[in-house]
DNA sequence: TATGAATGAGGCTTCATTCAT
DNA sequence: CATGAATGAAGCCTCATTCAT
C-alpha cells in the first residue's frame, strides 16, 4: 500500500508540476528536467514513470479527457428522463463550466497537444461522450427523435465547438454569459424545428 | 520591381516550404534549416525575411487569416440585401468551405500556432469578421434585429466552432455533410425564434 | 552450504545473464538492471556480489581465462612424454575448439573487454599457459630445444594469435579447416627447421 | 579551395582529438564534447562533419586501415619478382612496424571497435590485402604455388595474427625481437615444406 | 545581398549506484 | 539478505541564429 500510494503522489505530483509550468510559461518551456524538479522528484524518477516527453502530455491529455468525460457522463445520467431543454440546458452549462473555471489549464491543454497524436484519444473520448448523451436524448420525456444519430451528432458538435471557440476568442464574462444564454435559445429552437419537421414528415 | 518580385517570390516559396514541412511531418520537424532547403534558398537568406522563427510561423498564420478574412468580406458584401437564411447559408458554407479544402494546410496551421502568442491575430480577425457580417446581417431584407451585436457574435461563434470541432473530429464526409446540413437548420431555427420572441417582446 | 550453494547459482545465473546480453544486443546495451532481472534477480543482488559493473565483466573474463588455461593445462599433462608434432597438433586443436565451439561467447568477451583493464588478467592468463606449455614441450620423446623458452614463446604466440585473427575475419568453416591445416604443417616445419639449425650449430 | 582545404583541416583535427583521448583516458571517456572541445571546434561543427559518434569511430577505423592497406599494397608492389623468403621477411617487417610504430594508437584503435559493426571494414581491408599479397606471392622468382590461395591465407593470418597476438601480450623489446625472428625462421620452413610436399606430390 | 559553416546553449534520456523498506 | 524505486551526473544530439566570405 504504501508502495502504491507514493507512486501515486508522485505521478499526480508530476501532473500538477507539468500543467503549472503549462500554464505560466507555455509549451515550449516544459522540459522534462524542469517538470521534474518542480514535481520534487529527480528527472529519473520521472522517466520510471513515462517512457518520454509524448508520453507524459499524452497521459495529461488522456486523464484531463476521462475526468471530462465523467463528468459528462455523470451529468447525463442525473438528466435521464427530463425533458430535451433540460437537457440540453444542462449539457452546455456543465461544458461551459468545466473548460471555463480553470482558464489557464485549459488552455495549457490545448496548446500542450500541438505536436502529438492526439486522434485516438480524441475519439475514445467522443465515443463516450456520444454515447451517453445519446442514452440521454433516448429517454427525454418530451421528445421522439427520428435520426436520433444524426441530432446528437449535431448539438454535440455545435455546443462543444461554440465553447471553444468562445474560449478562445476570449470574451469577457459579459459577452460570455450573453453567448451562452444565445446557445441555450438556438439548441432548443432547433429540437423545435425537428418537431415541426418530423411532425410534416409523418402527415 | 524586378527587386520586389524577386523578394516576393522567396517568401512566397518560403511560406510554401514552411506549410510542406508542417504538412508532411508535424511541429517538431520544422526547423528553419529545412525550411530554407525545401524553399530553395539559404538559412541566411531566410533570416533576411523574417527576423527568428516565431515571426516566420506568425506570417504565415496572419497570411492565412487575412486571405479568409477576405473570403468572408466578400461573401458578405456579395450577400447584402438578400434573406438573412440565405446569408446563413452562405456563411456556413464559405467558411466550411475554406477550413475544408486543403485540410493538410488546416491542420497544419492549427498546429504551428501552438507555441505562439496569437491573439491578437484572432483578435483582428475576429474584428474583421464582425463587422463583416454585421453589415451583411443588418442589410437582411427579411429581417431585423433586436440586439444584432449579440445575434452577430453567436452566429459567428457557433458557425466557426461548429467546423472547427467537426474537422477535429475527423467526421467522415458523410457524417460531415449531415452535420453542415443541420446547423443550416439550427441556425435558421435560431433566426425565426429570434423573430417570435421579438414580436412577443413587441406586443 | 546451502548459503554456499544458493550464492554460487545466483552468480551462475548472472554471468550467465551477462553472455546472454552481450551476445543477443551488443555491449551497450549491457546494464546493471538488465542483467539482474534477465538474472532473475535484483539490481541490489547484484551489486551484493559485485561491487560495480566493471567487476563483473573483470570476474566474467577471469572466470572465462580461468576454464581455457584448466583445459590447456590438462591438454599439456596429457601430452607429456609425446612426440612434439603430437603436442603441436593437439594444442592448436584445443585452442582452436575453445574459441571456436560457442563463436558467439568468445566474440562477446573479446567485445566486453574493450573498457577494462585486463593486462593484469591476460598476464596471469599467459604465464600459467607458458608454464604447461613449457613443461611439455620440455617433456617431448623426440626433441631437444636449444632455447626453449623462445621456441614456447613463438608457438605459442603464433598458435593463439592465428585462431583469433582467422576468428575475426569471420572464415568459412572450409577455410577454417584448410587454414588449421597450414597452421599444423607451419609448426611442424618449425621445429624440423630448429632441429637442423641446432644440429649445424652443434656441428 | 579554402574552403575545401578548412574543411580537411578540421576533420583531420577532428580524427586527431579522437586519438589522443582514446589513448589518454580509454574509450569510455570518449565523449563528442570533449572531442569537439579538443580538436578546438564546436559540437555542432564535430555533427556536420559525423552523423553522429558511432560514425567518427568508424570513419577514424575506415581511415587507419585505408593507411594500413595501402602502405600494404606499397610493400607488395615493392617486392615483385623478389624471392619468397624476401617477400616474406619484407611484410612481417611492415606489419610489425605499423602495429608498433605508434602502440598508443593501435591500442586505442583496438579498444574503439568494441562497440561497432566493423565487419565490412576488416572485409574490405582483408580482400585488399589477400589481394595485394597473393599479387606479391605470384611473382616470387624462386617459387611457385601449387595452391597460392591457401598458402597466401596462411601466411597473411599466421602473421597478422601473430603481431596482434605479440602486442596485446606487452612484450618486452627483446622478446618481440627474438619472437620476430622466429616468426621469419618459421614462415620460411613453412615455405620450404611446401616446396617439398609439391615436389613429392610431383613425382 | 546570398550563402552555409560554425556556434553552443540546452533539451532529452540513460544508467550505475544507493538505501529505505 | 533481497528488493527496486529513486537519484542525478553526464552523454548525445539538435537547431535557432550569426557572420565571414
Amino acid at each position: 500500500m504504501p508502495r502504491q500510494a507514493r507512486a501515486e503522489a508522485t505521478v499526480d505530483a508530476i501532473f500538477e508540476a507539468t500543467i503549472q509550468l503549462l500554464t505560466r510559461a507555455g509549451a515550449d518551456s516544459l522540459t522534462t528536467t524542469r517538470v521534474a524538479e518542480r514535481a520534487g522528484v529527480s528527472v529519473g524518477t520521472l522517466y520510471q514513470y513515462f517512457p518520454n516527453k509524448q508520453a507524459l502530455i499524452y497521459a495529461l491529455n488522456e486523464r484531463y479527457l476521462e475526468a471530462l468525460a465523467k463528468r459528462i457522463e455523470a451529468t447525463c445520467s442525473a438528466q435521464a428522463g427530463q425533458t430535451a431543454p433540460n437537457m440540453l440546458k444542462t449539457l452546455i452549462d456543465t461544458y461551459w463550466q468545466a473548460k471555463t473555471e480553470r482558464p489557464e489549464v485549459t488552455r495549457a491543454l490545448y496548446r500542450s497537444v500541438a505536436d502529438l497524436d492526439n486522434s485516438a484519444l480524441i475519439e475514445t473520448f467522443a465515443r463516450r461522450v456520444d454515447t451517453a448523451t445519446t442514452a440521454m436524448f433516448a429517454s427525454a420525456c418530451d421528445a421522439d427523435f427520428a435520426d436520433l444519430a444524426s441530432v446528437n451528432l449535431t448539438l454535440v458538435t455545435v455546443i462543444f465547438g461554440t465553447v471553444r471557440n468562445a474560449f478562445e476568442r476570449g470574451l469577457d464574462s459579459g459577452d460570455a454569459e450573453k453567448l451562452q444564454g444565445q446557445l441555450h435559445l438556438m439548441c432548443d429552437a432547433y429540437l423545435k424545428a425537428l418537431d415541426r419537421s418530423s411532425i410534416a414528415q409523418t402527415l
